[in-house]
RNA sequence: GCUCUUGUAGCUCAGUCGGUAGAGCAAGCGGCUGUUAACCGCUGGGUCGUAGGUUCGAGUCCUACCGGGAGCGCCA
C-alpha cells in the first residue's frame, strides 16, 4: 500500500487515494455515533492529520478506544474531503495497528500547553510538541538555505578542525581536549603536567572559530564558507549563549569591508525570507504562540536596508540620547547590551551593521584604518537577539598584523602558517561569523537559544 | 562569576496576618456529541525542592544548599 507523510495526507491533492499514514497520536475524541477521531503528527508538517475509525473494526474496543497522546500507529484507510471544518482531508479508516502504546499515567507530554522549561527537562520528547516541531523544521529550512545561498554564489563548503591546536583570537575560553588520565597525570620533575605524552604531544582545544584556517583556504580558492559546530567554554548564564553552537563563517579574498556588509545582509535577508516563504504554516503557528510580530517583523526588516553605522557616530547617537543608561558611554568603549539594545529596537528600529570600531576594543587580525584608530571590523545587531553577526575586513599587511599581534600580546610564532598568507601573495580579504542558533532564534521569535537546539549544552547541564 | 527572582498534585498555578492543602487541566470511570487543545458529571491523586533554625504551631518567617528563570559581563 502507498503510503503517505501527514503532510501529503492533509493535502486535497490526495483524495481519493488508498493509502498508509504513520505517526504519533496527538489526540482522540470518541463519537457515540458508532466511530472516533484520531489525529496524528509524523513531523512532517505543524497540522496533524484526522482520522475517522468506525467501531466496526475488530481491534475497536482492545486499541483503538485506549489510544492517547503519544500512541505511534499505521491508519489505512481511504483519504477523502473532510466533512467538518478546519482540515481540507481526512482519512476514513479500514485499518489501524499499534506499533507502541504511551502510558497516559506516565507519558510526560499532555495535549494542554507546557512552558518551554519544563519541556527543556524532557529534550528527548519535545520534539513531539507543536512548537518545538515548528523549531526543527525551521531550523533545516535554515541550514538549507544556507548552503543554497553559498553555492550559488561559487562559495566552496571548506571543512576546518574541531580539534585545534591555535586560540584563534586568543579571546574565549576553550575546552581542552585530553587523552590523559586526569587522576594519574604524568608529571616531570618539578610537577608539571608532561603535555607531550598526551595524544596530540601538545595542548590542544575545541575549536571557538574557524576562521584562520578558513582565510587560508579563502587566500587560495577565492569565496569558501564554513558550517560547523564551535565550543565555548564561558560560563555564560543567558539566553542567548550556548557553549555549543553552530557557526557559519565566509571568508572571501578580494573583498574589503562594503563587500562584506553588502554579503551579510544578503545573506541574513535570504534566511529571512526562505522561512517565511517556506515554511509558512510554522511561521504562522510561531507568530500566534510564540511572538505576535514574528512575521511583521521580518517582513519589514526584509523591505527595508539595514541601517549601517560607524561606530563613532553611534557614540554620538548615545551620547546625544536623553535615555538614562546604566553604564554610561564615551568613545572607545564596547557598546553595552542596553546600547545595542537602544540602537536597533528604539532608535532606528531595525538591523544595524556597526563598523570601523576602536582598534583597542577588537582583535588583531582586523584591518587597521588610515586614521590609526579604528580597524574595519562590523557586528550586524538585530533587536531582541543583538549581535548576530561579527566580521571584518583582514589585515592582509604583514607589518602592521604583526605590530598588532605584538600589541595584543600574542607570540607570533604561534602563528607561522598565518602569518605566511601574509608572506606569500597576500590580498585583501573580508569574513564574518553568523551563530546559527541566534537566526534561528530570530526567525523563529524563541524567547531562549536553548530551545532552538535540539540538546542545548550550557554551564552544569549536558543531559541527553 | 555577580545581582534579582522562583520552587505547592502528572502540568499550570492559588494559598490573606504563621493556625495544619485548594482550583483548572491531565488521568480513571460514566454520560453526550461529525468532533477538532470537544463538552458535562463523579473519583483518585500532596514528605509544600532539601537540611537546619525561630515558634505552642511553618507551605508561609530566617539561614545554607540544590534545581528553574531573568538581567549583567563574555560573545555568535
Amino acid at each position: 500500500m502507498q503510503k503517505l507523510s501527514v503532510k501529503q495526507a492533509r493535502d486535497a491533492s490526495s483524495i481519493g487515494l488508498t493509502a498508509k499514514v504513520q505517526g504519533w497520536v496527538r489526540t482522540r475524541r470518541d463519537s457515540k455515533a458508532g466511530f472516533s477521531f484520531i489525529e496524528i503528527n509524523d513531523g512532517s508538517c505543524q497540522g496533524n492529520v484526522q482520522a475517522i475509525v468506525p467501531n466496526t473494526l475488530s481491534n475497536y474496543e482492545s486499541d483503538i478506544q485506549r489510544l492517547s497522546a503519544g500512541c505511534s500507529v499505521y491508519i489505512d484507510g481511504l483519504i477523502v474531503a473532510s466533512q467538518g471544518q478546519g482540515q481540507a482531508t481526512e482519512i476514513q479508516a479500514t485499518e489501524v495497528g499499534v506499533y507502541g502504546w504511551a502510558d497516559p499515567e506516565t507519558y510526560p507530554l499532555q495535549k494542554k500547553r507546557h512552558s518551554f522549561e519544563k519541556l527543556r527537562e524532557w529534550a528527548h520528547l519535545r520534539p513531539r510538541t507543536n512548537a518545538l516541531g515548528a523549531v526543527a523544521r525551521v531550523r533545516n529550512c535554515i541550514c538549507n538555505s544556507i548552503h543554497e545561498f553559498y553555492q550559488e554564489r561559487g562559495f566552496l563548503y571548506v571543512h576546518t578542525p574541531i580539534i585545534t591546536a591555535s586560540d584563534c583570537e586568543g579571546a574565549g575560553e576553550m575546552f581542552q581536549v585530553t587523552t590523559l588520565d586526569l587522576n594519574n597525570l604524568p608529571r616531570d620533575k618539578d610537577g608539571r603536567v608532561e603535555i607531550r605524552e598526551d595524544f596530540f604531544h601538545r595542548p590542544t582545544y575545541l575549536t571557538v572559530s574557524g576562521q584562520l584556517e578558513g582565510e587560508t583556504y579563502a587566500c587560495a580558492l577565492g569565496k569558501i564558507y564554513t558550517f560547523g559546530p564551535t565550543f565555548r567554554a564561558e560560563r555564560s548564564n543567558t539566553s542567548r549563549h550556548l557553549a555549543e553552537f553552530w557557526m557559519i563563517e565566509p571568508e572571501m579574498a578580494f573583498y574589503e569591508l562594503d563587500d562584506n556588509m553588502d554579503l551579510a545582509e544578503a545573506f541574513l535577508k535570504r534566511l529571512f525570507g526562505d522561512a517565511l516563504e517556506k515554511n509558512q504554516e510554522d511561521m504562522e503557528f510561531l507568530n500566534l504562540r510564540v511572538d505576535t510580530t514574528l512575521i511583521e517583523t521580518l517582513q519589514g526588516i526584509l523591505a527595508a536596508e539595514f541601517k549601517r553605522l560607524p561606530y563613532t557616530e553611534a557614540i554620538e547617537i548615545l551620547l546625544k540620547s536623553d535615555k538614562q543608561f546604566q553604564y554610561p558611554i564615551k568613545w572607545g568603549d564596547d557598546l553595552q547590551s542596553e546600547h545595542e539594545r537602544y540602537l536597533t529596537e528604539e532608535y532606528f528600529k531595525s538591523p544595524v551593521i556597526l563598523f570601523n570600531y576602536p582598534r583597542k576594543i577588537k582583535p588583531f587580525y582586523m584591518y587597521c584604518n588610515d586614521d590609526g584608530k579604528t580597524v574595519r571590523g562590523m557586528d550586524v545587531l538585530v533587536p531582541k537577539v543583538g549581535e548576530i553577526i561579527g566580521g571584518s575586513q583582514r589585515e592582509h599587511r604583514l607589518e602592521m598584523l604583526s605590530l598588532r599581534m605584538q600589541e595584543t600580546g600574542l607570540n607570533a610564532d604561534d602563528y607561522w602558517w598565518y602569518l605566511d598568507l601574509r608572506r606569500f601573495g597576500t590580498v585583501p580579504h573580508a569574513g564574518f561569523g553568523l551563530g546559527l542558533e541566534r537566526v534561528v532564534q530570530f526567525v523563529t521569535g524563541m524567547a531562549n537559544i536553548r530551545d532552538v537546539i535540539p540538546f542545548p549544552r550550557f554551564p552544569g547541564n549536558a543531559e541527553f
